[in-house]
DNA sequence: TAAACGATCTGCT
DNA sequence: GCAGATCGTTTAT
């Protein structure tokens, strides 16, 4: 069943949750709801399984490592601006976080789908749950995010909301690699829930952060 | 304007 | 598990 009102789940996330250092922000996400308006006026969305952070500095790997472009700008836009991005023919979709100017990110990689799942598997063309939101391009095929919505300032927007949900215990939340990069592979800046069934890729032999 | 490159996914084994 | 498809964006010519 689609959501019918927001206020139901919980309350919108803050410019300031966005506003910490990209790694905390990549944790804190874990446990969040991401909403997405349909045409008919409810949400879809789920909760938030894993993240991935990409950094402003010394992080090759990060879109914002050459600095602006045309196509990353959204990463220095001020925190909770989303950017989303086109790769191998799919969208991503990131929260920009620490504060305006500086290039950095936020990758959600998999929502735990909750709410919508009939529209979801219709824009899918997918009937396994499983098969829903399990990694970027999939989520944001699922909820039907595009170009056309990078920039969007996820404080106000009415189309899209990540919206607070309840918060795993530190031993709940899982860290390795980013996956798919060719640089800076030893930064553990994955982090994902222990257990999910919805986490995308190799989810054996990781650890708890230290902090 | 041509070429190369991915923060990926699917279908097939 | 793996090979191949896929196309917008960036970088080189």
């Amino acid at each position: 069943m689609p959501l019918t009102s927001l206020a139901k789940l919980g309350s919108r996330l803050t410019r300031r949750f966005y506003a910490r250092p990209t790694d905390v922000v990549a944790k804190a996400l874990l446990g969040q709801w991401v909403l997405r308006k349909t045409d008919s006026g409810e949400w879809l969305g789920g909760k938030i399984v894993e993240t991935e952070a990409y950094l402003a500095t010394d992080d090759p790997a990060s879109h914002s490592y050459r600095g602006p472009t045309k196509r990353n700008g959204s990463m220095f836009r001020p925190p909770g601006t989303l950017y989303v991005y086109s790769i191998h023919a799919k969208h991503c979709m990131n929260v920009s976080t620490e504060r305006e100017g500086v290039g950095s990110a936020v990758l959600i990689r998999a929502i735990e789908p909750v709410y919508g799942l009939h529209e979801m598997s219709l824009r899918r063309n997918q009937q396994d749950p499983r098969r829903l939101t399990r990694g970027p391009g999939m989520l944001c095929q699922a909820l039907d995010i595009n170009r056309t919505h990078d920039g969007i300032d996820l404080i106000t927007s009415d189309e899209i909301a990540l919206l607070s949900g309840q918060q795993p215990s530190p031993d709940e939340i899982l860290t390795g690699p980013r996956i798919g990069i060719s640089h800076a592979k030893e930064l553990g800046l994955r982090f994902f829930l222990r257990g999910n069934r919805f986490v995308s890729g190799s989810v054996t032999n990781f650890h708890t952060p230290l902090n």
